[in-house]
DNA sequence: AATGAATGAGGCTTCATTCAT
DNA sequence: CATGAATGAAGCCTCATTCAT
């Protein structure tokens, strides 16, 4: 039931040396910008020996945009059609800025797999993606029906998220120059909250 | 008072071909992974007549840059103390969509130039953009003491501006696949000023 | 009419030194046993000047065996149904030992890219070649038919006029190592004139 | 007077293995182009267990030349000067066409040290091969001398027989894209026959 | 007898830049 | 103002070989 060879500790640990720099290097330079030079340097090994564990530049950062998205979709799916509306996508959201907070190259590494046009995982964009978003802003709209949430879009509200949580990671760089280095998550957890708890009170629909 | 020399009519045409080029490449894939030919063949001129026009590939990606600069903050030097809050706020947050709409590619090149670490442009950051955002987050927080606007934390305020209103720039790609093509803005448009009236509205001020 | 681009006088000498260069490594070494650095030496270039005039090394070999297979077959085109018989055919098999007297750099080449198993003119071998020794061996037999020569199988006779010429092109070390250097071209010639003499005297049909 | 070491079972198979993917490689893109990858693929071991027979790709590479050279002349040394002239020739032919028939890779192989300038048996085709060529020459020249054969140059004769024999295995893709598939060995051997039966026969002497 | 791990050298190709005209 | 020609440096990758176990 499992395909997958045995890997030697030296492997296991040559692996996740590459993998670890090839994130460091793609999520800044994107993947023509990086270099084999730069990942074999960051994962202390020559650059042959990092294409014994790896085939190509192109596998190294396939297998890391494939361990990503699996685990990139994992927040969404959790959101709960049985639990209170509000904590859910509250909840969602946070889960979201943790990621950005704990996994902060991934999240540049998405964003520059993006900006660069998906040329990888445009399918999967299209595909489970879509279809995940359109599954839960369906469970979304169930909530606003039964009048428990204001009524929006959900696929806006959804963005929303991405974007405001993905921004600490992508944007680290800009937020702690204007800031002046204090960390930023605390704050934007805080503001994230307040912003999403007015939007989606019930109190508020007559205003529409 | 006026240093720049004179240009024909040939090198203001050339000028703005290779910058167009050089923006559709670097928007892409960063500094790094451009490439001369490309802006070249963008720009219809050989690549030894490009480099007559910029002495080098650093010198496009700087003039692109502070071109940018120039424009990017002009939405919010835009927002007016004197003028209705949540007016002001709105029309600041609908000017930078409409930002997002009609400049996706220099959006596209400064999310490129953050996530590589802002080589280029991390002293702007620090300098006059923090010094620019400090300044309207003390007219915010007026509005705030005074009662016009809910309370909440004017920098996380703008940086969910920003972060909302470039995500549609930054990740159209993502947006597209995920709503099957439809052009996002005015669906982004609506739900941003549902969102920061919700926000912004003193009535939930006893909320909180 | 013509689309070929003008060449300049550098271009042409550096196109045909690389192409010359190219015949003298891949008739010896064959395709992935050439190298560029071989071909540019040859050619008195640069690497990267000589990648100026040829994509890759492929497109040098490529570009030699398309020039090598317009001439190849030219010899057979000639043989002309409406000349003597027995003329034709000595006159055939001598402009083919000429080939391989004058061009046995195309020869090897051509016998390397046969060795490889074909890979890249192995639909020529099947289309036109096979198309243009059919349509001779139909003009052969019909001088059998008319008992002008002796009956034997065409294709073989065809088979056995390239092997026989191509030998001392491909095998030109063996053949003047055993004869001690030298020209062999002169008494090949004279043994193939017999050879084919004998075969095709219709005075031997009565033995057979 | 054994020197050879004791080989186990394994060792047997392994170098036999081994050689016989050589075989494969070297016959198709010669030394320079063979790897020994496919050579390991080929002979189901792993390439440092590959070099634990055999010490360097070279060494695989001698070993089979030397093996070939062992037998490749036996076709020729079994021409007895005692026997029937022309039957003796026939058989000699006969005997190199099977040769190419069962083993065409040793004979691509052959022809790809050739075709490269023989830099590793260029000395035996001076030496032994000369010397044996030589001898033979003399014993058919005696048999002209008889009037028991035709007239002609017994070196080129030999000649001959090589190409026309060998082309059979060397050029073997040419041979069945032209002909569609069909052995072409039953038909090579009629036709040698009949050319060699009409070279030789001393009814032509007149003719000459 | 065998393999996992590693590497220096070399091979093809790209690229920013320079030179000459 | 423009281009053809050229190149050093670097980038990705292959390969024969070595080392350690």
């Amino acid at each position: 039931m499992n395909d997958e060879p045995q890997l030697t500790r030296i492997q296991t640990r040559n692996r996740a040396a590459i993998l670890s720099g090839g994130l460091d290097a793609f999520s800044i330079a994107g993947f023509r910008g990086a270099t084999l030079d730069q990942i074999a340097e960051a994962a202390g090994l020559s650059k042959p020996n990092l294409l014994y564990y790896f085939p190509s530049k192109d596998a190294i950062y396939t297998a890391l945009l494939e361990h990503l998205l699996a685990t990139w979709l994992d927040p969404l799916h959790a959101l709960d059609a049985d639990g209170d509306p509000v904590e859910e996508i509250l909840a969602y959201a946070q889960r979201k800025l943790v990621m950005s907070r704990d996994y902060p190259r991934e999240s540049r590494l998405f964003a520059n797999e993006i900006l660069a046009g998906a040329p990888q995982i445009g399918a999967v964009l299209a595909g489970p993606l879509r279809e995940l978003v359109d599954e839960k802003a369906v469970v979304m709209r169930g909530w606003m029906d039964a009048g428990k949430i204001r009524r929006t879009d959900p696929h806006y509200l959804i963005f929303s998220i991405w974007a405001l949580t993905q921004h600490y990671a992508d944007f680290d760089v800009q937020v702690r120059a204007v800031l002046g280095q204090a960390d930023p998550f605390e704050g934007a957890g805080r503001f994230i909250d307040q912003l999403y708890r007015s939007l989606l009170d019930t109190a508020h629909d007559d205003h529409l």
